[in-house]
DNA sequence: CATGAATGAGCTTTCATTCAT
DNA sequence: AATGAATGAAAGCTCATTCAT
């Protein structure tokens, strides 16, 4: 009388979407709460499913703490204009304002404070925020260099640290971040990194 | 019947080193676990005290983290050489050791994560921490410019941002801080901000 | 395909039992203790429960406290023999015998002294007990009425505060209450409210 | 040189005032709040002064709080007309207002509540008012008995008992008196005590 | 004698996790 | 697979009482 299930996998199907959801929700309140102020109640209610589901999927709150953040994934644009300092500036526009976004330091403060407690958290937030945009800024200088619009010997690791650390220096100072800083800062790095022509 | 000096205070005095005590805990504390991680029982254990006795001096766990917070004070030489690329680099140095003390980078995480549960937190370390450092770095700036050292129109908050910030940037990254790293980022921002010489 | 009766609830039921021995270690030690002494940890204890449970079930001390009151039910027996002051005594004897049960005055007592700060209670108290054990009196002698046997003008509510009233009076007095106390009682009230026949 | 202290008790005295601050802030305090929720702290701040003071006086919340009880004294006017029924009427009027001042029932609620674990406070309670004003209503009957105004038989303690009794109960169901309350009251009793004379 | 400081034990409430259905 | 029920362990905070000055 039972009916041979087609597919290979026996028993009930996991909802994909139910997953999606819950680290939806734990990403929400990580970055709103903390992590160890984020609890697995809340994700549930706001997930709208059971604490066993989560279980079920994740096998503790860091576990699942850092798939969320696993799914967090650097999607912006990559400018190309031919200007080195117009790609930086639109480059580190677009990271000013994820920075803002609501939470948005909050996020970077918890994988710091818990280091100690969860490493995996700032091991990830590094590998799928971190490292790709310090990748992008770099491609940006490394076009620069190929054309030989540099001048010899500049760090340009350095380079891009200063430009991304000054937005977190700012919103440490003062939790807002002007519109025209990244000009600011491009004008200085720029200025520091380019070749000076030879004058007549 | 005159009395000269009555009891200066009535009742049996506090011993001094206790409240010290608590606010070491407090903030060592407070710098390995994060703020909602911490706990009185734990700094009360460790600084084997009672918890009213905690109560009695601060009213709330918000109260007495920032109080230890406040106990932080920069205290750090100034270092005026005459050379401002080697004053940068000394000040930027000391940065560099404080960030890297256990747990330094974690007080930081704290303080964001908690800006909006705690937002006292960020406030005082602003106040205490990050202000007079950033005044610091600006001081050296203001002497090159009124040597004359400066090109026009650099925006010099900017340039210290990028100094500190690189060092979040960096941390964030990887975690530690190369030594000669102040240095790299000094090379850019000074050939950035002086005033070039005609040359020949 | 089609499901007749699908799983009532889903999830683990819970042991109906449970709830029931909360309560009634609630009811148990509020009439003991006191609302204020009562801890939830004994309670815990009494029914052999951890405390998230009771949390699960009721939000608050004060939500379990007043359910627990409001299990408390009048279910005395209702008298109706055709004497009037044969009804009264019998009913009276039963209220007699609650107020002497362990602890009867105390809950009482609670109820009034948290007034101010948890008045459910109260109000509890009297819709489950008060009300109820006073319409029953207040019907005893409205079917006197309608007999004939009253005389005209006298306050019903009145007389029946005073029946009930006098064993708090007495229990204030002595913590005790001697049988026959109801019998002079309503011997007192029914001569001040029966019509008085003419005499030859 | 020191000068012999002329009083026989050496030392400094005790301020009398204070411990009757004490006691004034105890009572106010035990009637608010009810015996367990009432703090010795609250009392000392109330009352200006530390709580080792209060221990230097009382030896324990209990006593300090049976202490205070014990300052209660029942002064009330004890109205002597030669009608009965108006000398009745007066005396419990009294009473209601005395129930009825802010946390009038409390403090009643409170030495019932406490009766298993402070058995003191309501021996003290019955002692200082109860008893007293039981005592003023029996001497009003027994003063119409002399005078040949009441049927031979009638309990005069459960008349007693009732007429008070009646406050509780009207109070427990309505945390409100209405004036006239006591008229209906002696209306009944008065009633059901006097002697019937002979109709013709 | 009076003070402010100190304490051990307790309170209500919440959490991450596991169980039973 | 998913649910609601259950739990041990801890959290922040307060209390009656005692100590040291």
């Amino acid at each position: 009388m039972r009916k041979i299930a087609p597919t290979p996998t026996p028993g009930r199907p996991r909802d994909p979407e139910t997953g999606q959801r819950i680290l939806d929700a734990a990403l929400r309140l990580l970055a709103a709460q903390g992590y160890s102020r984020m609890s697995l109640d809340a994700i549930a209610v706001d997930a709208r499913v059971s604490k066993p589901t989560m279980y079920r999927r994740w096998s503790s709150k860091a576990d699942l703490a850092t798939a969320a953040l696993r799914t967090l994934q650097l999607a912006e644009p990559r400018p190309d204009s031919g200007s080195t300092p117009a790609d930086l500036i639109a480059t580190l526009e677009n990271f000013s304002r994820s920075l803002l976004r609501p939470n948005g330091m909050s996020l970077i403060g918890t994988v710091l404070a818990e280091e100690a407690h969860t490493p995996e958290l700032l091991r990830l937030f590094r590998e799928r925020i971190v490292t790709p945009r310090r990748a992008m800024l770099r491609a940006i200088l490394d076009r620069a260099a190929e054309r030989g619009e540099l001048r010899a010997g500049a760090d340009l690791d350095a380079a891009v640290q200063m430009l991304t650390g000054a937005f977190y220096a700012r919103y440490l100072a003062q939790s807002k971040i002007e519109p025209g800083f990244a000009r600011q800062l491009v004008e200085i790095v720029w200025n520091g990194l380019r070749k000076v022509k030879a004058r007549r």
